[in-house]
DNA sequence: CGGTGGACCTGCTGGC
DNA sequence: TGCCAGCAGGTCCACC
């Protein structure tokens, strides 16, 4: 479910409300996901306060007091939500944390995708599973020259290319197809085949699209969609130009959006403005 | 090495 | 009404 801007969404609102909190309880209702939840190290949470909220691609970091991260990953399904302590449970509620006297913070996950672990903010940053990811999209590192160097020689689908983390880092499968779409390049062009003026248009509609759903709170796509901690929905998805629209009219030029899959994903794309 | 396809899970929808 | 195929916002791994 949640890409780079959904995970900024709920990390802002996380800032706000929570920050500062110290965590005196934690329950792992189910350890089974995609990483298996370590119980006793989340247990060992317990006393320690949460001094800030990061994001890297998509991933959610909660900086401690003791100089560790908790890394949360949401995977397809992930939600985070606050309560009042005490909430009867959700059936995907797998780990609960309790704030201060009266506040919850649950990790719900139907398909139990996504992940939670604990790591020193140096081997998060060296050596760690982050290691391997590209840069932020808003970062001064994503260059256009940057992006042609990382591309050189790639025959993949440069829709395939964008949604490689470790290339750039937070951007899944709706916003890649809409940051395609804003720079009028076809999904199924190899990498290598883009010419300079492409790349940049192309960097310069990633950051836009992004910046656009972040300040829209996200995108929430169906009822059962994206919600900030607070069971909000974001408003992006009366902005998205082409991700589940096929067939209706291209809002530039009135063509039929067409639907394909390209490496077992759906891509939408306009046929006569993408080239 | 690069590229493809499958696996991991649950839940919902649409067709028959 | 029931059943089944197909689909879903993400990664990771095995294989050619």
């Amino acid at each position: 479910m949640p890409e780079l801007p959904e995970v900024e969404t709920i990390r802002r609102y996380l800032a706000t409300k929570v920050c500062g909190m110290v965590i005196t309880g934690v329950e792992v209702r189910d350890q089974r996901l995609r990483q298996p939840v370590d119980t006793s190290v989340l247990r060992g949470l317990v006393g320690r306060r949460m001094v800030a909220f990061g994001r890297r691609g998509k991933y959610l970091l909660v900086h401690l007091d003791d100089g560790r991260t908790m890394v949360v990953h949401l995977g397809m399904s992930g939600h985070v939500q606050l309560c009042p302590r005490g909430a009867p449970a959700g059936k995907h509620d797998h780990v609960v944390f309790t704030l201060g006297s009266d506040t919850e913070l649950r990790y719900n996950d139907p398909r139990r995708f996504g992940a939670i672990l604990v790591v020193d903010d140096k081997t998060w940053g060296d050596g760690g599973a982050c290691a391997c990811l590209g840069p932020e999209p808003f970062d001064d590192a994503l260059t256009v020259h940057y992006l042609q160097e990382r591309a050189a020689g790639r025959r993949v689908p440069v829709k395939v290319f964008l949604m490689d983390g470790r290339v750039v880092a937070g951007v899944g499968n709706i916003y890649a197809n809409e940051a395609l779409y804003k720079a009028g390049i076809n999904p199924q062009r190899p990498a290598c085949s883009l010419s300079e003026g492409e790349w940049r248009r192309l960097r310069r509609a990633i950051r836009g699209v992004l910046r656009a759903a972040i300040k829209q709170g996200g995108t929430t796509l169906l009822d059962e969609g994206f919600r900030n901690p607070a069971g909000e929905g974001g408003y992006f998805q009366v902005r998205l130009a082409v991700y589940g629209r096929e067939g209706s009219p291209c809002r530039r030029c009135g063509f039929p959006l067409v639907r394909t899959v390209v490496a077992r994903r759906s891509t939408y794309y306009c046929p006569r403005c993408q080239r």
